[in-house]
DNA sequence: TACTGATATTTAGTATTACTGACTACTAGT
DNA sequence: ACTAGTAGTCAGTAATACTAAATATCAGTA
Protein backbone atom coordinates (compact mmCIF):
# COMPACT_ATOMS: atom_id res chain seq x y z
CA UNK A 1 0.00 0.00 0.00
CA UNK A 2 1.76 3.33 -1.21
CA UNK A 3 1.38 7.28 0.14
CA UNK A 4 -0.49 6.25 2.95
CA UNK A 5 1.16 8.63 5.03
CA UNK A 6 -1.19 11.45 5.25
CA UNK A 7 -3.71 9.23 6.58
CA UNK A 8 -1.08 7.47 9.23
CA UNK A 9 -1.41 11.26 11.12
CA UNK A 10 -2.54 10.77 13.98
CA UNK A 11 -2.83 7.37 14.05
CA UNK A 12 0.89 6.32 14.32
CA UNK A 13 1.39 7.68 17.53
CA UNK A 14 -1.31 6.02 19.30
CA UNK A 15 0.16 2.51 17.00
CA UNK A 16 3.78 3.24 19.00
CA UNK A 17 1.79 3.43 22.66
CA UNK A 18 -0.04 0.47 21.57
CA UNK A 19 2.93 -1.76 21.04
CA UNK A 20 4.81 -0.44 23.87
CA UNK A 21 1.82 -1.17 26.19
CA UNK A 22 2.36 -4.78 25.47
CA UNK A 23 5.87 -4.96 27.21
CA UNK A 24 8.92 -2.70 27.40
CA UNK A 25 10.19 -2.56 23.94
CA UNK A 26 12.75 0.01 22.07
CA UNK A 27 12.44 2.19 18.74
CA UNK A 28 14.33 -0.22 15.98
CA UNK A 29 12.06 -3.08 17.45
CA UNK A 30 9.01 -0.66 17.61
CA UNK A 31 9.96 0.56 13.68
CA UNK A 32 9.99 -3.59 12.88
CA UNK A 33 6.83 -4.39 14.53
CA UNK A 34 5.20 -1.55 12.49
CA UNK A 35 6.46 -2.86 9.48
CA UNK A 36 4.87 -6.52 10.23
CA UNK A 37 1.63 -5.06 11.24
CA UNK A 38 1.49 -3.89 7.53
CA UNK A 39 3.05 -0.25 7.34
CA UNK A 40 5.36 -1.94 5.43
CA UNK A 41 7.21 2.33 4.88
CA UNK A 42 7.71 3.70 8.07
CA UNK A 43 11.44 4.36 8.87
CA UNK A 44 13.35 4.86 11.48
CA UNK A 45 13.35 8.01 11.69
CA UNK A 46 9.72 8.48 11.76
CA UNK A 47 9.63 6.49 14.81
CA UNK A 48 11.98 8.18 16.78
CA UNK A 49 10.33 11.35 16.16
CA UNK A 50 7.35 10.10 17.97
CA UNK A 51 9.40 8.78 21.07
CA UNK A 52 10.78 11.81 21.16
CA UNK A 53 7.60 13.42 21.25
CA UNK A 54 6.17 10.69 24.07
CA UNK A 55 9.80 11.47 26.25
CA UNK A 56 9.36 15.44 26.34
CA UNK A 57 5.51 14.56 27.15
CA UNK A 58 6.25 12.54 29.90
CA UNK A 59 4.11 9.75 28.51
CA UNK A 60 6.60 6.98 28.79
CA UNK A 61 9.75 6.24 31.84
CA UNK A 62 13.21 5.02 29.48
CA UNK A 63 15.85 2.34 30.44
CA UNK A 64 18.84 2.37 28.94
CA UNK A 65 20.33 -1.01 28.10
CA UNK A 66 23.49 -2.41 26.82
CA UNK A 67 22.79 -4.80 23.76
CA UNK A 68 25.10 -7.69 22.72
CA UNK A 69 23.96 -7.03 19.31
CA UNK A 70 25.06 -3.41 18.55
CA UNK A 71 25.08 -0.07 20.64
CA UNK A 72 22.81 0.60 23.47
CA UNK A 73 18.85 0.53 23.53
CA UNK A 74 16.50 2.67 25.16
CA UNK A 75 13.55 1.04 26.42
CA UNK A 76 10.54 2.56 26.69
CA UNK A 77 7.24 1.67 28.93
CA UNK A 78 4.24 3.65 29.48
CA UNK A 79 3.43 4.98 32.46
CA UNK A 80 -0.14 6.05 34.03
CA UNK A 81 -0.59 9.52 31.80
CA UNK A 82 0.67 7.29 28.82
CA UNK A 83 -2.02 4.32 29.30
CA UNK A 84 -4.35 7.65 29.53
CA UNK A 85 -3.11 8.96 26.80
CA UNK A 86 -3.61 5.62 25.18
CA UNK A 87 -7.37 4.73 26.02
CA UNK A 88 -8.16 8.10 25.34
CA UNK A 89 -6.48 7.50 21.74
CA UNK A 90 -8.64 4.36 21.15
CA UNK A 91 -12.04 6.90 22.10
CA UNK A 92 -11.08 8.74 19.51
CA UNK A 93 -10.15 6.18 17.02
CA UNK A 94 -13.33 4.16 17.84
CA UNK A 95 -15.19 7.50 17.45
CA UNK A 96 -13.59 8.66 14.29
CA UNK A 97 -13.75 5.01 12.45
CA UNK A 98 -17.13 4.45 12.96
CA UNK A 99 -18.43 7.90 11.39
CA UNK A 100 -16.36 7.20 8.61
CA UNK A 101 -17.38 3.79 7.98
CA UNK A 102 -21.15 5.12 8.68
CA UNK A 103 -20.56 7.43 5.64
CA UNK A 104 -18.44 4.78 3.57
CA UNK A 105 -21.48 2.15 4.01
CA UNK A 106 -24.03 5.24 2.61
CA UNK A 107 -26.29 5.25 5.65
CA UNK A 108 -25.80 8.89 6.43
CA UNK B 1 -15.32 14.51 20.78
CA UNK B 2 -12.47 16.77 21.01
CA UNK B 3 -9.07 17.26 19.97
CA UNK B 4 -9.71 14.86 17.27
CA UNK B 5 -8.07 17.00 14.44
CA UNK B 6 -4.98 15.50 13.92
CA UNK B 7 -6.90 11.76 13.76
CA UNK B 8 -8.53 14.09 10.74
CA UNK B 9 -5.75 14.71 8.22
CA UNK B 10 -5.62 12.44 5.22
CA UNK B 11 -9.55 11.22 5.90
CA UNK B 12 -11.63 13.84 5.94
CA UNK B 13 -10.62 14.93 1.92
CA UNK B 14 -12.17 11.86 1.37
CA UNK B 15 -14.97 12.47 3.24
CA UNK B 16 -15.05 15.10 1.41
CA UNK B 17 -14.93 13.57 -1.79
CA UNK B 18 -17.87 10.97 -1.05
CA UNK B 19 -20.31 13.70 -0.18
CA UNK B 20 -19.88 15.21 -3.57
CA UNK B 21 -20.49 11.88 -5.11
CA UNK B 22 -23.89 11.89 -3.89
CA UNK B 23 -24.70 14.90 -5.88
CA UNK B 24 -24.35 18.29 -6.56
CA UNK B 25 -22.94 20.62 -3.75
CA UNK B 26 -21.27 23.22 -1.63
CA UNK B 27 -18.68 24.37 0.61
CA UNK B 28 -21.29 25.58 2.96
CA UNK B 29 -23.54 22.17 3.27
CA UNK B 30 -20.32 20.03 2.84
CA UNK B 31 -19.26 21.47 6.45
CA UNK B 32 -22.54 20.75 7.88
CA UNK B 33 -23.04 17.44 6.38
CA UNK B 34 -20.03 16.51 8.33
CA UNK B 35 -21.03 18.31 11.09
CA UNK B 36 -24.27 16.35 11.39
CA UNK B 37 -21.93 13.28 10.86
CA UNK B 38 -20.51 13.93 14.26
CA UNK B 39 -16.83 15.93 13.12
CA UNK B 40 -18.47 19.05 15.04
CA UNK B 41 -15.89 21.23 15.53
CA UNK B 42 -14.93 21.13 11.36
CA UNK B 43 -15.80 25.13 9.70
CA UNK B 44 -15.91 26.60 6.60
CA UNK B 45 -12.07 27.81 6.26
CA UNK B 46 -11.09 23.85 6.51
CA UNK B 47 -13.58 22.49 3.97
CA UNK B 48 -12.61 25.59 1.60
CA UNK B 49 -9.23 24.82 1.78
CA UNK B 50 -10.09 21.10 0.75
CA UNK B 51 -12.40 22.30 -1.88
CA UNK B 52 -9.62 24.64 -3.31
CA UNK B 53 -7.01 21.48 -3.19
CA UNK B 54 -9.70 19.84 -5.32
CA UNK B 55 -10.06 22.53 -7.70
CA UNK B 56 -6.60 22.76 -7.93
CA UNK B 57 -5.86 18.77 -8.49
CA UNK B 58 -8.75 18.87 -10.58
CA UNK B 59 -11.03 16.27 -9.04
CA UNK B 60 -14.19 18.48 -9.84
CA UNK B 61 -16.07 20.02 -11.77
CA UNK B 62 -17.35 23.71 -10.96
CA UNK B 63 -20.39 25.61 -11.38
CA UNK B 64 -21.68 28.91 -9.80
CA UNK B 65 -25.35 29.26 -9.22
CA UNK B 66 -27.31 31.89 -7.29
CA UNK B 67 -29.03 31.45 -4.22
CA UNK B 68 -31.67 33.11 -2.64
CA UNK B 69 -30.86 32.46 0.81
CA UNK B 70 -27.31 34.44 0.30
CA UNK B 71 -24.35 34.72 -2.02
CA UNK B 72 -23.56 32.77 -5.01
CA UNK B 73 -22.96 29.21 -4.13
CA UNK B 74 -20.12 27.25 -5.96
CA UNK B 75 -20.97 23.69 -6.92
CA UNK B 76 -19.25 20.84 -7.17
CA UNK B 77 -19.70 17.27 -9.10
CA UNK B 78 -17.02 14.76 -9.09
CA UNK B 79 -15.11 14.15 -12.42
CA UNK B 80 -13.63 10.53 -13.69
CA UNK B 81 -10.20 11.31 -12.08
CA UNK B 82 -12.14 12.18 -8.92
CA UNK B 83 -14.29 9.18 -8.71
CA UNK B 84 -10.68 7.20 -8.79
CA UNK B 85 -9.53 9.16 -5.99
CA UNK B 86 -12.24 8.22 -4.06
CA UNK B 87 -12.00 4.81 -4.70
CA UNK B 88 -8.50 4.56 -3.57
CA UNK B 89 -9.00 6.51 -0.80
CA UNK B 90 -11.77 3.62 0.34
CA UNK B 91 -8.78 1.46 -0.29
CA UNK B 92 -6.62 2.89 1.90
CA UNK B 93 -8.85 3.41 4.52
CA UNK B 94 -9.64 -0.13 4.05
CA UNK B 95 -5.98 -1.22 4.67
CA UNK B 96 -5.36 1.02 7.51
CA UNK B 97 -8.32 0.99 9.65
CA UNK B 98 -7.99 -2.89 9.33
CA UNK B 99 -4.58 -2.74 10.17
CA UNK B 100 -5.27 -0.85 13.07
CA UNK B 101 -7.85 -2.69 14.23
CA UNK B 102 -6.04 -5.70 14.04
CA UNK B 103 -3.69 -3.95 16.35
CA UNK B 104 -5.77 -3.04 18.71
CA UNK B 105 -7.42 -6.34 18.97
CA UNK B 106 -4.22 -7.76 20.07
CA UNK B 107 -4.22 -9.87 17.25
CA UNK B 108 -1.14 -9.63 16.37
C1' DT C 1 -33.37 52.97 7.89
C1' DA C 2 -30.19 50.40 10.51
C1' DC C 3 -29.26 46.18 12.56
C1' DT C 4 -28.89 41.34 13.24
C1' DG C 5 -28.41 36.68 11.82
C1' DA C 6 -28.05 33.12 8.50
C1' DT C 7 -25.90 32.01 4.37
C1' DA C 8 -21.59 31.71 1.52
C1' DT C 9 -16.67 32.21 -0.04
C1' DT C 10 -11.86 33.49 0.41
C1' DT C 11 -7.33 33.88 2.39
C1' DA C 12 -3.01 34.69 5.25
C1' DG C 13 -0.85 32.63 8.86
C1' DT C 14 0.05 28.77 12.32
C1' DA C 15 0.69 24.14 14.46
C1' DT C 16 1.20 19.42 14.08
C1' DT C 17 3.06 15.51 12.23
C1' DA C 18 5.33 12.03 9.14
C1' DC C 19 9.04 11.62 5.92
C1' DT C 20 13.83 12.36 3.90
C1' DG C 21 18.41 11.82 4.26
C1' DA C 22 22.30 12.03 6.46
C1' DC C 23 25.28 11.17 10.40
C1' DT C 24 27.20 8.71 14.44
C1' DA C 25 28.21 4.44 16.88
C1' DC C 26 28.62 -0.48 18.37
C1' DT C 27 29.22 -5.48 17.30
C1' DA C 28 30.19 -9.72 14.63
C1' DG C 29 31.86 -11.98 10.75
C1' DT C 30 34.82 -12.19 6.58
C1' DA D 1 40.27 -3.19 7.12
C1' DC D 2 35.65 -3.88 5.45
C1' DT D 3 30.83 -4.88 5.43
C1' DA D 4 26.32 -5.66 7.25
C1' DG D 5 23.11 -5.51 10.83
C1' DT D 6 21.74 -3.15 14.82
C1' DA D 7 20.56 1.29 17.20
C1' DG D 8 19.88 6.22 17.92
C1' DT D 9 19.77 11.27 16.56
C1' DC D 10 18.64 15.39 14.02
C1' DA D 11 17.94 19.30 10.60
C1' DG D 12 14.98 20.23 7.07
C1' DT D 13 10.66 19.53 4.20
C1' DA D 14 5.85 18.63 2.79
C1' DA D 15 1.16 17.96 3.72
C1' DT D 16 -2.82 19.16 6.04
C1' DA D 17 -6.31 21.00 9.40
C1' DC D 18 -7.24 24.98 12.16
C1' DT D 19 -7.52 30.08 13.40
C1' DA D 20 -9.23 34.27 12.50
C1' DA D 21 -10.52 37.70 9.86
C1' DA D 22 -12.50 39.89 5.78
C1' DT D 23 -16.03 40.25 2.24
C1' DA D 24 -20.68 39.65 0.35
C1' DT D 25 -25.88 38.61 -0.11
C1' DC D 26 -30.43 38.33 1.62
C1' DA D 27 -34.48 38.12 5.08
C1' DG D 28 -36.57 39.67 9.03
C1' DT D 29 -37.27 43.10 12.53
C1' DA D 30 -37.16 47.01 15.67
Amino acid sequence: MENITEMLKGVLEGCVLEIISRGETYGYEITHQLRELGFTDVVEGTVYTITMRLEKNNLVDIEKKPSTMGPPRKFYTLNAAGQEHLEVFWKKWDFISSKINELKDKKN
